[in-house]
DNA sequence: GGTCATAAATGACCACAGTCATATTTAAGT
DNA sequence: ACTTAAATATGACTGTGGTCATTTATGACC
């Protein structure tokens, strides 16, 4: 790696490290791109060079959990569970290390404006990030006709439907488990929540 | 009244005409407020006499959509169909409505950054506003306690819950379809996952 | 080691949301 | 009609996110 790429990447780690340090001591508010610059040692407009928004700064982190999601999932592919356990792992395992990071992610869901709404339903130019957005979504479809074909989960719905309504509950629950003020266990909740959704809520 | 409640009156309503009239031509960010103020005949000032901010604008338009939602379920309670059908009644209905006004619907929620957020959680520190913003999810647990009492509604489950999940999925539902670029029926959709989440998706 | 094209850094500058001290209008009391 | 206090309007001003023409650093090539 030449000098110059090295020196790129340096810079980039640091505005990121800092920001996310200051965002957590002061919230995003009340840090100043002038502040962030000012401590990482350049200039303002450096700072643009390398995220073309202050709120780009908690995309970056988004998509670094995206990431470790993505590994979570693959870690249930192969195991020889039912598919409504690898589901329930699944997002379990992805509430409970949420779990520890609930500070950072009241951060990233309450600041940001348009990513809230990764609803796994992105339009874009790019058939690269459609992919990227929807991928959580995909994911759980995957489990779901998986499930389909073993006879465990009722194949009259259309699995992408089933996938979004599993989404919804994950999301929305996790919206309201970082809302509250109260600790109770989000991958409790949501293990609960599971439960009624596959077995339904008629009599 | 006297003439200064009536012209309090007026020009409350004018900004929000305007605004509204502005955002929807040319998008909330390209709408300042300055243009806004000058069209109103005003001083920028008087803008924030009014107003707190420009996007206390939408939370404005947001809570007259509310009064709206609140008569639909009204409406729904002492018909003598059973809960499900009060539920799908009110879901659907409630869809229904948005369907006739996908544009604004999108500025409220695509251009909010608190907004969004209405999980039917908020904290706050009157009691009043509490009650307002969980009011979506108290009505549906309404629903759902009065289905469990019938015998509709299998009753092992905190009627909580099964709100939430019922307005999860109502609300995400929601999003998909407003950043979708198909136009598909909102309230079909939302029918057919309230059929799900009834029978469940086990087999 | 010198030259040059290109990548990257810089900070003066701009646009716009929001503030606040001051000016103006209203309406009640006399 | 006059006085006065409170409500309301005003626009110059501020803080901050973001831009861009200019300057500086880098490394390929001779």
């Amino acid at each position: 790696m030449s000098l110059r790429e090295q020196k790129k990447k340096e810079t980039r780690c640091r505005i990121f490290e800092i920001s996310s340090r200051m965002f957590r001591e002061k919230g995003f508010e009340n840090t100043t791109v002038d502040e962030i610059t000012k401590e990482a040692g350049i200039a303002k407009g450096t700072f643009f060079n390398y995220f073309p928004t202050k709120e780009s700064l908690l995309y970056y982190f988004r998509e670094q959990k995206e990431e470790f999601i993505r590994t979570i999932m693959n870690d249930q592919i192969s195991l020889g569970i039912s598919s409504r356990q690898k589901i329930e792992n699944f997002l379990v395992q992805v509430a409970e290390h949420y779990e520890k990071e609930r500070e950072l992610l009241r951060l990233l869901f309450f600041e940001q404006k348009k990513l809230l709404l990764t609803t796994g339903h992105e339009k874009s130019c790019h058939s690269d990030k459609r992919k990227k957005h929807e991928f959580f979504i995909n994911m759980l479809a995957d489990f779901v006709r998986e499930g389909m074909h073993k006879g465990e989960i009722r194949s009259d719905a259309d699995s992408k439907v089933v996938a979004e309504i599993l989404y919804a509950v994950y999301f929305h629950s996790l919206m309201i488990w970082l809302h509250s003020e109260k600790d109770y266990s989000f991958s409790k909740d949501m293990s609960a929540k599971i439960a009624i959704i596959f077995e339904g809520i008629g009599v």
